[in-house]
DNA sequence: CAAAATTAAATTGCACGCAATATAATTTTG
DNA sequence: CAAAATTATATTGCGTGCAATTTAATTTTG
């Protein structure tokens, strides 16, 4: 016998269509990530920056002079992630490396001129990219604020373990 | 002559707030990713299967039997990624890999008998991670829909120019 | 205060993801 | 039909991500 809508609504079925890909929320976020990505990459290109190191550049526009800890707690990255592309963001002339004085287990990354001076073109880029995802402001909104809380319920549930 | 102070203010703190992390929904997206990926692992691991590993599966419970081009079509993912990612699901015995005789270009992915029976566990899966997100259907399904849109936005823009 | 525990970064090893290139098979074309 | 173009997959090199380990500095504690 047929279940009612009611059931049918808050239960996931062990039919194909719960497994398919079109209809997996995962698959569409790692889908849409990519996809910034390589929307992203020919404008950064040319300032010589890779996607993640741009966040790192954003987290320092906002904050200036952080520990490799606190940009890592921003960004959700560890120093296995962080240390070798903090050290390409300081070959490349964005950041500076230096050991605090008053805690030598602490690097503190801090912006150069060119570091700083990026910003500016940044406003460029994300007008860029608020053109190619083709919404308005308000479902960009929607959508980050819906997206924070799922992955605040993700972190939440881990931690809970 | 230089703007008076609240002026100043004003007007960079309403850019910084464009460029502020929390405010992106690259960012938002990026987070969401990941939070997914380190949801999955502990599911995946005992199955001996990375996150895309798994996509590949699910591809493959969709549609046993398919071309190296047409997983990296349903994917996104090109033959740098794949190749190697295939071998390795080869090499844990979920599927197996045979040149096309019509075509010797092509090789053809199918599933073993092992990766068809992992098709019962991805059910369970799939409630764990519903559980986590703590979203209802009718919300996972509408952000669902919305990122499908958004990532069809980007992928248009790129295509056009 | 010295030993033990904790903390911050760095390092190592493995698996993506992607650009660029290589190789081999098939199709197109002149 | 043979040369050129196209197509499918594989390979190489580089930059993430992340688990696990290492090293050095600081804090805790017995």
């Amino acid at each position: 016998m047929m279940k009612n809508d009611r059931d049918a609504v808050e239960t996931i079925e062990q039919d194909d269509g719960a497994l398919a890909l079109g209809q997996q929320l995962c698959f569409a976020i790692y889908s849409a990530a990519h996809a910034f990505n390589r929307t992203y990459k020919p404008l950064l290109d040319p300032h010589g920056l890779t996607y993640p190191q741009y966040l790192v550049m954003l987290a320092l526009w906002q904050d200036d002079n952080q520990t490799v800890k606190a940009i890592g707690e921003a960004l959700s990255l560890d120093s296995g992630t962080l240390s070798p592309l903090l050290k390409r963001l300081e070959a490349s002339g964005h950041v500076r490396r230096k050991r605090d004085r008053k805690d030598e287990r602490q690097v503190l990354i801090s912006l150069t001129d060119k570091g700083r001076d990026l910003k500016k073109e940044a406003f460029g880029i994300l007008q860029e990219i608020g053109k190619a995802s083709g919404c308005s402001l308000d479902t960009l909104r929607g959508l980050t604020a819906e997206l924070q809380g799922l992955t605040e319920n993700l972190k939440r549930l881990r931690a809970a373990e």
